[in-house]
DNA sequence: CAGGCGTGGCT
DNA sequence: TAGCCAAGCCT
């Protein structure tokens, strides 16, 4: 075994993390479902989202069983939607076509949402098997200790520190390196502020014989984010109010959400068109709201309705009571909204 | 293969 | 505060 290899397993035995919930009582099902929420989403936030999905969907039979629409219930507020759609996807392929969770792999990696490196980290974290992985925290490790140059997510440069991932990774004892490196990743090498004088491979760092921790990994070129603008119409009868479902690809796929139109004329105008009986319509406090790729003006807009319009009852769609508990999966935006119709009717 | 895809923690 | 970016993957 490699020198950084036995440091880095020395110092896991001392300082891993040992105790997360997806560590307890380990199944492949459980640490894949953790790995994907885990993917671009922080510990911290992932931690009662991986309780009550579990408590709900305790095995992958149970959750190749389910509805689209509850498991992104589970997924609300999570982000990244197509996970927990895909999720839900690969679970009825694993129960058609193995009867079980896979365990090559090959298999693994060719399920929807499971990248080679997501696929080596169950396997070695389960099974034991000899997988190296490549997340940010190991990228963040490998880049400094290395003086890797350039942004991670650059294609040239991931092949690079995957291959300085193969080349350190032990053969044995592989699910506790890799779980090593993901923790030095997170509480030692972090992008701010490294505890070099706690990591195992500082002596051997070019990072920390430079002084360039700060400098390294380098940052993803900035660019300006597009604002754009969309106005929300909230269709209200008494208690209930009226919800789509979007289309499985794109942005909220398959998330219920209220119609949206580019400028208020052009919602008015559907009040028309759809032959709507508006007691009163109005404008509610507007906010902003970012994502990776642009900024979003919402302006919401009441429409309070005198009766239930049969027009546009179509498929996937839903007379929402607000107060009702929900079975589908909404976006944060949507469930802010929700929360302030909420308080207007509980004070009706 | 660079851009699409969410949201919240941290500084 | 506003920007950066997190246990990435898909197209």
């Amino acid at each position: 075994m490699n020198d950084f290899a036995s440091r880095v397993l020395a110092w896991y035995h001392l300082h891993g993390r040992k105790n997360l919930p997806w560590q307890q009582d380990k199944t492949l099902y459980k640490v894949w479902v953790s790995e994907v929420m885990l993917q671009q989403t922080q510990v911290t936030t992932v931690i009662p989202y991986f309780e009550k999905f579990i408590d709900r969907f305790p095995t992958l039979a149970d959750l190749a069983a389910a509805q689209e629409d509850e498991v992104l219930a589970h997924w609300t507020g999570l982000g990244y939607y197509a996970r927990g759609r895909n999720l839900l996807k690969a679970a009825k392929t694993m129960i058609a076509q193995y009867g079980e969770f896979p365990t090559e792999l090959e298999q693994v990696h060719a399920l929807p949402g499971i990248g080679l490196s997501t696929a080596g980290a169950i396997l070695s974290s389960v099974l034991q098997q000899p997988h190296a992985i490549l997340d940010g925290n190991v990228k963040r490790v490998l880049a400094r200790h290395y003086l890797v140059d350039g942004w991670t997510g650059n294609k040239k440069v991931q092949d690079k520190l995957w291959e300085f991932a193969k080349e350190v990774t032990p053969s044995k004892d592989t699910h506790h390196f890799n779980q090593a490196m993901m923790d030095i990743g997170a509480t030692v090498c972090k992008r701010s502020k490294p505890l070099c004088e706690q990591c195992p491979v500082a002596e051997t760092c070019f990072a920390k014989a430079q002084g360039l921790q700060k400098q390294y990994p380098q940052p993803k070129p900035k660019k300006v984010l597009p604002e754009k603008h969309t106005f929300m119409q909230i269709l209200k009868y008494q208690h209930q109010v009226y919800l789509i479902k979007r289309p499985s690809s794109g942005l909220w796929g398959g998330l219920y959400a209220f119609s949206e139109f580019e400028s208020l004329d052009e919602l008015e105008q559907s009040h028309a068109t759809q032959a709507l009986n508006v007691i009163k319509s109005r404008e509610l406090t507007g906010f902003r709201h970012t994502f990776s790729h642009f900024h979003l003006h919402i302006t919401p807009v009441l429409v309070e309705l005198e009766n239930l319009p049969q027009s546009i009852s179509e498929a996937d769609s839903t007379w929402y009571q607000v107060d009702e508990k929900r079975d589908f999966g909404i976006s944060t935006p949507t469930a802010k909204i929700l929360e302030e119709i909420s308080q207007l009717v509980s004070l009706s």
